[in-house]
RNA sequence: GGAGAGGUGGCAGAGUGGUUGAAUGCGCACGCUUGGAAAGCGUGUUUACAGGAAACUGUAACGGGGGUUCGAAUCCCCCUCUCUCCGCCA
C-alpha cells in the first residue's frame, strides 16, 4: 500500500511511474486525493469539536466537585447540540477513512525507475545467464517419464489421495528433495540468514500484511472453520514476524530464511504448463527475507540476486536472470529479478526464483518501522526471494543430468543425498 | 470441547466514572556527582493522524468493535486472544 503522504506530494510522478505497468491511475489518484482532502477537513472539524466538548466536560467535573449543581446541569444542557454534531461528523470521518483505505489497497506498488516498460513476460529483459545447456540427444526424456521410470515421484497416487498437483515423492526422489532443502538452508545460513521454521497457516491480518489479501484471495487455500490461510509462500509468515514492529536501526540488515511447503490453488491454470512438476498445488521452497534500511535496500537486492545465482551455479544448471518489465511485475513489488533454469528435455525455461524489493509497500501495510537518527519513525524496506523453489529445480536436474544408466546427482548434493546417481 | 481467570506504556505493576496519557518500580537516554565506574541525585522517555519552518498545539488510543454518560482504562453488550484446571490428543 502506498503512503497517502507520498501520493499527496508526488501524484504526477506516481501516475507516470505506474504507466510502466500499463495502467493509468491518474483518475484514481485524483479521486483518492479528493477523499483525502474531504477526510482531512472533516477530521479537523471533528478534532476542534471534540476539543470543545472535552473542555466543557472538564468544567462540569470541576463544578460538581465544587458542589455547584445548577451550573453544572446548565453546562450539560449546553453540550447537547455539540454532541449531535460530533456524532454525525464522526460517522463521516470514519466512512471517508474507510473508503480511502480501500482505494489505497487498489493501487499497486510504484515500479523502481529501472523497471522496463512492457506488457508481458516477453518484454522481460535478460540481464545475465550462465551454465551450459546439455546436448541430450534424441532419447531425452521429460522429467515425468524419468520420475516414473526411476520410481521417484508418483503423480497418480497423489491424485488418488489428494488431487492433481499433490504428488508423492518416493525413495530416492524423496531423498533428493530433502537433500535440496537442506542444501539450500545450509547455504542461506552460511550467507548470514537466520533459520526459522514458521507456521504454515496464517491469519487474515498476515494476509493483508504482505499483500495476498484482499486481492489475491482466490489463490490461497482457506480453512474456513478457523479462518486460517495455508501459506502460498514463506514470505507471508517470515515477513509478518515484523508486523507492528519498530526495529532498531542498528539491527539492520535483518536476514532470515525458512523452508516451508507452499500451497497454491492456481485457479485458472491448465494445459501443458502444468505437466509433471511444472506447476503444483503444494511445493517446497526455501525463502530468504531481508528487512532493510531504505538506503540499503537496492544493494541488498543485488546481494540477494548474487546469492541465488551462486546456488544455481553450484547445481550446474543453465540459467538466465530476467529483469521483470512493468507488465509482469507483481502487485506489491517495486523491482523484481526472476531466475529461470533450462529444462533440457522439455526444452523450456522454468522459473525457479523471484527476488523482489517491495520498498515501503509491504512495510506500510505491516507498520514495520525503525527509528532514524532523528528518532523519527520511518518505514523500513522489505525484500524477499526464493532460494529456491524445489519442483522445477528437481525437473531440470532430472532432465539435464539423465544418462544411459541413471541420473547424476550434482556434486554439492551428494553429501546430502548419500548417493551420487539415481538408479533403478 | 467443559469450567474459571485475565488482557493497562519497552517490561513489571497500580488504578473501578471527573485535570489519568495514565501512580510506583525496573529498564533506557541525557546531565550532575566521580580520578574512573557503581551508587546517589536531577531531567526526560508511547504511537498514529491533523496543523506548524520549528517550538509546539489539537484529536484519538489502556486487546478489537459497539453502547450508556456532560465525562470511561474504570459501567453494559458482542468479538477476539492469553493463562489455569479438566477432557481429548502428536
Amino acid at each position: 500500500m502506498l503512503e497517502i503522504t507520498r501520493i499527496r506530494e508526488n501524484k504526477e510522478q506516481i501516475a507516470k511511474a505506474l504507466k510502466v505497468r500499463n495502467i493509468d491511475v491518474s483518475a484514481q489518484l485524483d479521486e483518492l486525493l479528493n477523499i483525502d482532502n474531504e477526510w482531512r477537513s472533516a477530521k479537523g472539524e471533528l478534532d476542534s469539536l471534540a476539543a470543545e466538548a472535552n473542555k466543557i466536560a472538564k468544567e462540569i467535573g470541576q463544578l460538581f466537585a465544587q458542589g455547584k449543581q445548577e451550573e453544572a446541569n446548565a453546562a450539560k444542557a449546553k453540550t447537547q447540540e455539540l454532541k449531535e454534531n460530533e456524532k454525525a461528523l464522526k460517522e463521516k470521518v470514519s466512512s471517508l477513512a474507510e473508503s480511502l483505505q480501500s482505494k489505497l489497497y487498489e493501487i499497486p506498488n510504484v515500479p523502481n525507475e529501472t523497471v522496463p516498460a512492457g506488457n508481458s513476460d516477453e518484454d522481460n529483459i535478460e540481464v545475465a545467464s550462465g551454465g551450459s545447456i546439455p546436448d541430450l540427444g534424441e532419447h531425452a526424456k521429460p522429467h515425468w517419464d524419468l520420475a516414473q521410470e526411476f520410481n521417484l515421484i508418483d503423480f497418480e497416487l497423489g491424485v488418488k489421495v489428494s488431487g492433481a498437483g499433490f504428488p508423492f515423492y518416493l525413495g530416492q526422489g524423496a531423498r533428493l528433495q530433502r537433500a535440496l532443502i537442506n542444501f539450500f538452508l545450509d547455504e542461506a545460513r552460511d550467507a548470514g540468514y537466520k533459520e526459522v521454521i514458521p507456521p504454515f497457516v496464517v491469519n487474515e491480518a498476515s494476509g493483508y500484511g504482505t499483500g495476498q489479501l484482499p486481492d489475491k484471495e482466490g489463490q490461497m487455500y482457506h480453512a474456513q472453520t478457523d479462518d486460517l490461510y495455508l501459506i502460498p509462500t514463506a514470505e507471508v509468515p517470515l515477513t509478518n514476524m515484523f508486523r507492528d514492529v519498530i526495529v532498531k536501526e542498528e539491527d539492520f540488515p535483518i536476514q532470515i530464511t525458512g523452508y516451508t511447503p507452499c500451497f497454491r490453488r492456481e485457479a485458472g491454470s491448465y494445459g501443458k504448463d502444468v505437466r509433471g512438476l511444472n506447476r503444483l498445488h503444494q511445493f517446497d521452497k526455501v525463502e530468504i527475507v531481508r528487512i532493510e534500511h531504505p538506503k540499503n535496500s537496492r544493494k541488498a537486492l543485488d546481494e540477494m540476486v548474487a546469492y541465488v545465482q551462486g546456488i544455481v551455479e553450484k547445481l550446474n544448471l543453465p540459467f538466465r536472470i530476467l529483469r521483470l518489465c512493468g507488465g509482469d511485475l507483481g502487485f506489491t513489488s517495486a523491482l523484481t529479478f526472476d531466475f529461470e533454469v533450462y529444462s533440457a528435455a522439455q526444452e523450456k525455461w522454468l522459473e525457479v526464483s523471484s527476488v523482489s524489493n517491495f520498498e515501503t509497500f509491504q512495510a506500510n501495510r505491516l507498520k514495520l518501522r525503525f527509528k532514524d537518527e532523528n528518532k523519527k519513525s520511518q518505514l523500513a524496506h522489505t525484500l524477499n526471494g526464493s532460494a529456491l523453489a524445489l519442483p522445477r529445480i528437481m525437473a531440470a536436474l532430472l532432465e539435464n543430468n539423465q544418462t544411459a544408466d541413471g541420473i547424476v546427482i550434482p556434486e554439492v548434493l551428494v553429501p546430502y543425498t548419500g548417493f551420487n546417481k539415481i538408479t533403478k
